[in-house]
DNA sequence: GGCATAATATCAGGTAGCTGATATAGTATA
DNA sequence: TATACTATATCAGCTACCTGATATTATGCC
């Protein structure tokens, strides 16, 4: 058994919410064949194409270097592809592909249920107050 | 600049915050030559002496054989002793010493600021509020 | 125009944590 | 007692992500 003193605890908290939250996402992704790096890009370009490999890193919370890698093995699968942008030489502008569409497809219908699982957690709070919170915590963070 | 879709999801969220902290508590606990998984060790053996590799690695949220490294290079820098558990042959307490001792309040002071800030940032919540909401999403994630 | 700075992609190497497998000791059960 | 099950420690190998370095391309400034 813990120390109570870890247990009020803000930190250990934060860390063990997001713990069982990933196991349940890397869980839910696993019959769709997808990590949760793969799924945060196929999400992240269902919502906006034309991303660049540094702007998909940034919305995963992993390094460029990192996110070259997985967006190598989503375009290597078909699910993505990459173009050079014409107006910025260097410039590469991922996009899904319909294959990838459907993925990103699966992988939305396969993490809405833990959403909706947080969401309805947040009672007697509201979900818009939790997310406020989360808000401010990142604010106080950043 | 990401969707309004992923900045109204819980889980992006709390992903997010976590991911911060984690950037804070590692830049502040470098200053004491000390690693996230260090540290929670010798806040846990802190709180609470004689405990096995088994229920550290609980504490830190890592596997049993990751935690086997982290222990056995704070016993090789002195700062924790195993002994075997007379009444169970194959166990080993592991406790500070106290060397040990100093780092892990080393430790603790250096996250008391991060972990101020944290509770700051909730009002208007309560800091209670907060952690309450924090055990319901986990109940609902475990 | 020319130069410093920032942004992007990408190569190379290191590390932390993981999964899988094995040995041993304690516990429960028939 | 014997047999199955659980808990612990620990060896071996793997993967994801990191840091550091480098090349190339914009962009801001003089």
């Amino acid at each position: 058994m813990a120390s109570d003193a870890l247990e009020r605890s803000l930190g250990y908290n934060l860390k063990r919410t997001q713990h069982l939250l990933r196991r349940r996402m890397d869980e839910a992704l696993r019959d769709c064949g997808l990590t949760t790096a793969q799924n945060a890009v196929l999400a992240a370009l269902g919502a906006k194409p034309d991303q660049t490999n540094a702007d998909l890193a940034s919305a995963a919370f992993i390094t460029p270097q990192s996110m070259q890698a997985v967006l190598a093995g989503l375009e290597a699968a078909g699910h993505v592809e990459r173009r050079s942008d014409d107006s910025h030489g260097r410039r590469q502008l991922a996009r899904l592909t319909p294959s990838g569409e459907a993925l990103a497809q699966q992988g939305r219908e396969a993490t809405a249920q833990i959403e909706a699982t947080l969401a309805a957690a947040t009672a007697p709070l509201s979900e818009a107050e939790a997310l406020a919170l989360m808000h401010r915590l990142q604010r106080a963070l950043d």
